[in-house]
DNA sequence: TATCTTACTGACCAGTCAGTCAGTAATGGA
DNA sequence: TCCATTACTGACTGACTGGTCAGTAAGATA
């Protein structure tokens, strides 16, 4: 008879796959409780593993935390890129979809968790920091002047805007986000992602003056 | 001999001094520590009293910092709309004066704190969330709005204004700001802070796009 | 000076959690 | 089927901290 005799397997092992399920496991309890209040045991537990288990992959809770901000920001930057050296069009083409690409990325519950964690948890951690700024921030920004520069050159864009695309286009969009995370749910009136795009495009090609007719034709947004 | 016999008074009682002290120590080690790492203990210290006195005035440290929330944030507002009612002149001039008076704001230590733990922390506070979302957020929007709508009346701004200015218009200064206090230290071309406002004003009244100068030459798509 | 009130202290308690490690069980090889 | 290897478990520990409270001393009153 079966019925005491179970030994039911309690675990397997999978050594390959347990870094990964704890990274992702991390990312989720982390970034919607923060770090400091998440406990080792809930990011054991969300992947399926005990406590114990976490220390034979990462070496401390912050070793833990630093590898997850790494796994999860290296893919967006190189896909951007990659889509800039191919782009072939105007500036201005290559600068929209940029910005509805990041959107369209921004808006993914993981980024959410990613975005709000780096932008509270940062402080924490000096080293991290250092990281993200010359892996993450400079980088993006080096992408955003090439494209800028380009379409000053061809005179699309106005000088002034080297100094507002590469820092306020993504400041704009993270800020926007973050607000649409922690109070979308508070707002009846909150508007629809689509339409928030293209509020954006329209303030950062555009902004908000309005204009004599000038009777040229320029594109909508 | 007076030596060995000193009393050496240990303390002082100033129990209406107390309650304001210990909100602005509060803000300090908050500010740079966030909520879930900062001890009551260093908060005490802080304040120049030990950890029991914390809990004669605050019922816990929720409590504690609930009341330093509210007391940092409502000045600023009533500061804002006041300037609106007293202001006479064009919109634009109204909008780019709280514009830069906000900017400002944002730069003084005590905000930088304020705005990094309202955006780190508020997340773990469900009811000052609300509070802040109907005192704060929605407050700030509906003067900005206000004031937008004006200028499209007298036709000075575009009708998309409205989409624009009440929210993006403090995400973008808002999150500006957070980079310059994380990243400040990193940056060795970081521009001025005068240089910036400059910059968003730019950005939000004109864009970026180059255009034709009056009737002349339309070309670009 | 003696007495009273109460602002303030700091040792203490109870709960929490990062990190440890002795033991258990899954798996591959003989 | 037994053995060797090692991925994995989970009870445990030591350090820490939010909150308490019995006691201390500042200052007022007379």
């Amino acid at each position: 008879m079966p019925g005491t005799s179970k030994p039911a397997r309690r675990f397997r092992r999978r050594p390959e796959a347990r870094p990964e399920e704890l990274l992702d496991a991390a990312l989720t309890v982390f970034g919607e409780r923060g770090y400091r209040a998440t406990t080792l045991e809930e990011v054991a537990r969300a992947a399926g593993v005990s406590k114990g288990t976490v220390y034979l992959y990462f070496a401390s809770k912050d070793d833990l935390f630093r590898a997850m901000v790494e796994k999860n920001v290296i893919g967006m930057l190189e896909m951007a890129e990659a889509r800039a050296r191919e782009h072939t069009g105007t500036s201005a083409d290559l600068l929209e979809t940029m910005i509805r690409a990041m959107w369209r990325a921004l808006s993914q519950a993981e980024m959410v968790c990613m975005t709000r964690l780096v932008q509270s948890e940062l402080p924490q951690f000096p080293e991290i920091q250092r990281y993200y700024w010359e892996n993450v921030i400079q980088r993006h920004r080096r992408l955003l002047r090439t494209i800028v520069e380009r379409g000053i050159a061809s005179g699309e864009f106005r000088p002034e805007a080297l100094a507002i695309v590469p820092t306020m286009v993504p400041s704009l969009m993270l800020h926007l986000n973050h607000v649409r995370a922690l109070f979308g749910g508070l707002d009846p009136d909150a508007p629809t992602l689509e339409a928030q795009v293209e509020s954006i495009l329209s303030l950062v090609f555009d902004g908000i003056r309005n204009r004599p007719i000038a009777a040229s034709k320029q594109k909508k947004g």
